[in-house]
DNA sequence: TCTAGTACATACAAAAATGTAAGTGTAAAC
DNA sequence: GTTTACACTTACATTTTTGTATGTACTAGA
């Protein structure tokens, strides 16, 4: 019954990231502790739901605790645990390369969106 | 008409490695150039066009390079550009990482299919 | 001749992720 | 007393991603 090995510990990591706000959070979480909304303002545009779902996930996956202080109305905080900050400082360096390149990966992205505008084109080859 | 602009590095790294496949595609090339056979291969168990979907990606947005050798039946490599390099490397502590906590890792995704299978149950500690 | 292998493309189906809008209960600010 | 804010939840719709099956043009090997 044993579950999937990885075959690589990359293969480990992404399980953990899956998704495009997990790193994100986890990254803004590396910097600050920050209450729901606040963390969902630094994120510009995630919805609540999904927000809700991804820092459940984390928290489920000991990556981020959940500080509930009970109050009315609620008052949570998010931060990493230990796991999630060490975590999070392995990716220090690719955050780093990101403002190094942010330029040219945003020609990129909007190169994207071009191609995507033109149609595609499509060849027929045979009948 | 500037387009989005990230608010930090990590936005544009995300941007670039979106999905499950492209950051162990980039880490797989990283270390050696390789065929797209082989690369399915290595990755487990992609199917064909998500393979070359993602390859196709890579290849448009400077990561990755295409080399045919316009044989019959065919063949084609794929590696890394100067670009697609620089951006790895940035991932080799996260890799590591992954090598490290690779058991704890497993263990977490096979409590997440338990939880799935189970009835969820909820349960929060306070501070 | 038949099979297997190469590197894909394409049509289609299914699953997963994400988004939208509304609701909840309370209380402090206006 | 109405609005605003908090931290969510739920139902639902839409988008994106992923997978399946098949086809292509060709050749080397059995």
């Amino acid at each position: 019954m044993e579950p999937s090995r990885y075959r690589c510990g990359m293969e480990a990591a992404v399980d953990l990231i899956a998704g495009k706000w997990k790193l994100l959070i986890l990254y803004h979480l590396g910097r600050e502790r920050l209450r729901f909304a606040a963390l969902r303002r630094v994120l510009g545009d995630v919805s609540e739901k999904v927000l809700a779902e991804q820092l459940k996930a984390l928290v489920a996956d000991g990556l981020v605790r959940r500080i509930d202080f009970r109050t009315v109305p609620p008052h949570v905080e998010y931060e990493l645990t230990e796991f999630g900050h060490d975590f999070c400082k392995s990716f220090a360096a690719v955050c780093e390369w990101g403002d190094r390149n942010m330029d040219r990966v945003a020609r990129i992205s909007a190169a994207r969106v071009r191609e995507d505008t033109r149609g595609g084109r499509k060849r027929e080859a045979g009948a």
